[in-house]
DNA sequence: AATTTTAGTTATAGTATCTAACTAAAATTC
DNA sequence: GAATTTTAGTTAGATACTATAACTAAAATT
């Protein structure tokens, strides 16, 4: 038990190279197989096969097929959280405003992009038609994971020139609570009052896609780009911050 | 070939009675299973076990699993909508701007109580992480359904006293066509700058309890009631209608 | 060079859907 | 009322899945 190749030493170790491009192997398989044939084709045998191997031989690489599911959505969370701030890295995305109309439109971009990747960063335990009880992903983050981009942005905007905001007295006592422990759990980057805009703002935000993502209003809209613009301009509304229309 | 039985004739028919009476039984074993043990439980094999039968005898009662599952959907469909239904025409929704409370508070209620259900009520085929590709439900209906429930009272509002309504020269064309194809669909029970109000209603409510529903905020409201009639409060506004918080 | 670790294998248990072939009882027909 | 058909169930089996166990051959370590 000396060194063990390069345990501690970065340098990658051959094996360790080729154990990494299978993990990639497999996961960009079962990928594959999501989106081309849903969420039901994604099985452990199915991967295999493609890969040219034997089932049981992914057992060196993921303990269990929740397991191997999990890995994949935190990789899509990733993908979309790193498409999420590429966009508001963008240099067009000059202020707090134009970072976060950036940042909604690339959301938007990416779940209608990978329907079926946002589906299973959307499913929770109840959603979840699968046996695959997925448990909440991004718990040690204080927000839904890609939410805290969006935080983010509306976090600056509120420091660098405030919006309005509503009179806590208003509001049911069971609300101000749940306001006044968010704004603690993200270390008052918001205080309450302002948590509860930017609350708004997200469950909008993030409902309207829902709809368009899952069609739920396909009865009557085959492009939704229209009224998520339009929500877009609402939130503008909202954050107090002039609205801009897609370049 | 005479008249096998009470073909024609209203009379149940003792055989009937069993039969209908075994298809009530699996139907409410498959929703406890769901409902206790979620999506994947809802398995022939189990039903049947539950039943004391042996699994293929469920053939008899439904070509296949998807089979069941989709009658199940329908089932709930029904249900929900008897439930919103009900809450219109309690006595105290004595105008249209209040059955609209009470149809919205009827929805959520449903939901929150039977999340197990209402996520498969959801479920869309890119949503549904199971091999099931559920069809669009509801595909005769005008709307999606509930949906529509929730149209016929804006649309009463509508003629009752008009609300608000944008301009339909300041809109994208592809959303004014898609908005005049919509109106048509629903017979002219909106026209289409009035279906515009009612669409951008229906996306708020309706995302707004999938929110709540699939606990996508739970980072932060655990009760999403205040929230939710907050969202109620908007819509009457938006129908320009007097908002009444809950008795 | 000897040993251990590792990436794969096949075999197998268990559960799922669903078809096929069969049985016994009920309903229909004559 | 007897003969026939229909029906509700049965068991057996094909196929596919997850997952474990026991094994093998190659690579890495000692």
């Amino acid at each position: 038990m000396q060194m063990k190749s390069a345990e501690k030493s970065g340098v990658p170790s051959r094996k360790e190279v080729q154990r990494a491009a299978t993990f990639r192997e497999i996961n960009s398989i079962a990928r594959n197989l999501l989106v081309e044939d849903g969420s039901g084709a994604v099985t452990i045998n199915a991967i295999a096969r493609r890969m040219g191997m034997s089932g049981p031989a992914l057992y060196r690489y993921y303990p269990s097929q929740s397991a191997l599911i999990e890995a994949l959505r935190g990789q899509f969370f990733e993908e979309l959280i790193a498409f999420m701030r590429a966009a508001a890295a963008e240099p067009a995305a000059s202020t707090p405003a134009r970072r976060l109309g950036a940042i909604c439109r690339a959301l938007r971009r990416w779940a209608l992009g990978h329907s079926a990747e946002f589906g299973w960063l959307f499913a929770s335990p109840v959603a979840s038609p699968c046996e695959t009880d997925l448990p909440s992903y991004g718990d040690g983050a204080s927000c839904g994971a890609f939410g805290e981009v969006f935080l983010e942005q509306v976090a600056a905007i509120w420091h660098e020139q405030r919006f309005p905001i509503p009179n806590l007295d208003d509001m049911p006592a069971s609300q101000v609570e749940q306001l006044i422990a968010f704004s603690e759990r993200i270390n008052g980057l918001l205080p309450p009052d302002a948590a509860h805009v930017f609350l708004k703002c997200w469950i909008r935000l993030y409902g309207h896609l829902c709809m368009e993502v899952f069609q739920q209003v396909a009865f009557a809209y085959t492009d939704m780009e229209p009224s998520f613009e339009e929500c877009l301009s609402e939130l503008c509304a909202l954050l107090d911050v002039p609205y801009e229309p897609p370049v």
